[in-house]
DNA sequence: TATTGTTATACTCTATAACTATA
DNA sequence: TATAGTTATAGAGTATAACAATA
């Protein structure tokens, strides 16, 4: 359902109770904060969902797919299709892991570094005017409030092991 | 793309700089809140489509199918379906504007009023138990920012008219 | 001719499960 | 038998545009 473009008309407002609700600003900003994204990513003809994986290499050398759909909660079945596009650019490399023929040991190949720094580029762009309307202190406690709910409802955002 | 449950191994954590990125935290965080309450008002069966589009009556008596689907920034051809399903369970009633026979006025039945009832429960539960890691405090702060956020994004939650 | 609501179609996303090859 | 990766299929969600009635 198409939520992202205003009308030009006057602006009717929606009901006071959902913009009394957090949850539910969180679901509209997420999705418009989506919609940018797959906008400015285009260029590249890549989405967010390459980024991720290009970053996760980038940060440890060599990944089966497995490792990499848990650590993303992506899909397996997903995952093949997004290396396939990234393998057909260039940017990734599969071979059979040696020790366990059933695997495949996914790694950056320099085009990927190269692309990954034109990536990192848009993100920080999009993050820049997204943010636009808070200064570098609300940005900070925004972030930090975020980043404990995502601690409850995203634990591989945690940045220290739980404490169950 | 399934990005909800977490694995029940030991958690493999997301590249750091993904973390690092409120967007990032408001997508994944948003779509989490979507998908919670996708959850609950399945018991009524019922999505929050629905739940925003019966706030929105209940504020204003009768509105017409298109200033509903402007004020909520829905698909007129979409808004058709969801007002079915409503009309269906006998929520809402749907009758010609003797002033102009091309509009559809819409208001809310008692049954819907009372299912509404019933719908805020939920919404509240849902507000609650997902905002649980902060205070009152910080809660109130988290929805302050999102709301400044909004009004650049969501134009329809701004609280005063824009200056543009 | 323009607008309101309706319907139909197509396209994207994603969830599921069957399949292969290895272990 | 169980696991890693692959492939195929079906379903939900949504965007687009054609359409009928009315202005």
């Amino acid at each position: 359902m198409n939520v992202t473009t205003p009308t030009s008309k006057p602006i009717e407002k929606l009901p006071q109770e959902l913009v009394e609700s957090t949850t539910f600003l969180l679901k509209r900003l997420g999705f418009a904060a989506k919609e940018r994204s797959l906008g400015e990513y285009e260029e590249l003809g890549l989405r967010p969902y390459h980024h991720a994986i290009l970053l996760l290499l980038d940060e440890g050398s060599r990944e089966t797919q497995g490792s990499i759909a848990d650590a993303l909660g992506y899909d397996r079945g997903q995952l093949v299709g997004l290396l396939d596009e990234l393998e057909e650019r260039g940017l990734v490399e599969r071979k059979r892991d040696p020790n366990d023929r059933r695997r495949h040991l996914v790694r950056l190949t320099g085009d990927g570094t190269k692309t990954l720094r034109r990536l990192r580029g848009i993100a920080g762009r999009i993050e820049d005017d997204f943010l636009s309307p808070l200064d570098d202190g609300e940005r900070a406690a925004l972030h930090a409030l975020l980043l404990r709910l995502a601690e409850k409802h995203e634990p591989r955002c945690a940045l220290l092991p739980q404490q169950p």
